[in-house]
DNA sequence: ACATGATTGGAACGCTGTTCCACACTTGTT
DNA sequence: AACAAGTGTGGAACAGCGTTCCAATCATGT
């Protein structure tokens, strides 16, 4: 509605590289290319300038994978609403979702748990998963072990289920999870049955074809734990 | 007791350098120097030859983290008796001390169960932890999910126990893990309230000094959960 | 004594993260 | 209107990485 050829404010440029377009390319980048697909000459490429320019807006690539990891998921936790039945679903399948579109979260989100505890990714996951037990029916001196058991299950089911998929993705467009597993099913059949009984045994079984009820499983698993064990403390 | 100068056997020479003699000194060099401290320069300088004869014995960097791993993972598990009870507690207990021991393993593994599902490391701890859960007395049906939410447990807990414990010696070889944790916290109780209740809360009433009994009350908190509530399938 | 094939180790290639610096552009002051 | 200062840019250059290549060496069968 107001096009006049450079008024006053004739746009720096355009768009003038800012962090967080650079955050955004490298979300891009990740997503489309993979982990090892981030590199500064690629995100040179991609925002027309060379690799110099980005360090005056990002100190180095650890930051800005931080800084990646940070935005998604804050993005993921953001609608969460505490103390309702059922809320440690929604925030464990907001977390399964996010790393099932991003599949580099994983590796990053527990990489992060170890490089920096105190950093904001880290609070910001276990906050949120522990505001959630906070409102079960527990005593407060199990919050640390059931928080911390459902984080570790939810990011390595979750990264699990993520791989698996790219993976499925990876052998043709058009398998999809449920054959992918049933190639995993048929490998493990393979097995010498004297070594490896248990695998073969699930194997028989058959693995469950539905990955978010299969996830949800653990997640109840681990909530039946808290409420009905807690060992007198 | 036979000294005689190159008899038969002249020795083909000073340690003959196999695959072997190079994953151990891998292992070596992944304990004291790290992650990154793993480069083809450095394990050819520690096994005094090039870079090129370190290809006759092993096809590239992936396979070498492979069979290091597969190596540590193998003998973590080795001795275990199964039936028993407090069993899982043993396996557990095992891969935690493993991976203290080697702070780059829990990586690793959960690398190799993204990357490889149906490898060799994946199944060896699949199947050890497994055979545990299916002494228990629980249905078939709910072994795959009490399996799977114990090895992330496992691998996330203590890979996270690991990180903090070698954080806490690079703060200082005086500081050990329990005033280190009290870092933790203190960090924790600086945050805003508002924001951050609950971590706050965990805070306030101190973090769990004892790593292992920690650890084995995650272990513990899902094998109630298992034994207790399988919802009827 | 020779030929063969299994090993060795050093040089070289392409890639990475990172640093450096000469250049443009915007802005505030005269 | 002209200039100084400082913010932002982008391409060149560096050390180090995994990996490949190949001429030289060793052990061995003939």
């Amino acid at each position: 509605m107001t096009p006049p050829p450079t008024p006053k404010k004739p746009e720096r440029r355009t768009t003038p590289l800012s962090r967080e377009r650079i955050v955004d390319a490298a979300i891009d980048l990740l997503d489309t290319a993979g982990e090892s697909g981030l590199t500064f000459r690629a995100l040179s490429e991609r925002l027309a300038t060379g690799p110099g320019a980005i360090y005056w807006h990002v100190a180095n690539k650890s930051e800005l994978l931080v800084a990646a990891t940070n935005r998604v998921v804050s993005i993921a936790l953001a609608a969460q609403k505490a103390g309702q039945p059922g809320a440690i679903h929604d925030v464990a399948l907001g977390l399964y979702d996010a790393i099932e579109k991003h599949p580099w979260l994983a590796p990053q989100i527990t990489a992060q748990l170890s490089h920096n505890p105190t950093g904001p990714v880290t609070i910001l996951i276990f906050e949120d998963i522990g505001r959630q037990v906070s409102a079960l029916d527990v005593p407060a001196s199990s919050w640390f072990t059931a928080t911390t058991a459902l984080m570790h299950y939810i990011l390595g089911a979750a990264g699990q289920n993520a791989a698996n998929l790219a993976r499925a993705r990876s052998l043709g467009p058009d398998a999809d999870r449920s054959a992918y597993m049933d190639t995993v099913a048929g490998a493990w059949k393979q097995l010498s049955p004297e070594d490896y009984p248990f695998t073969r045994a699930v194997a028989e079984q058959g693995l469950d074809h539905d990955d978010r009820t299969q996830f949800l499983a653990g997640i109840d698993l681990i909530i039946t734990g808290v409420t009905a064990g807690p060992p007198t403390a």
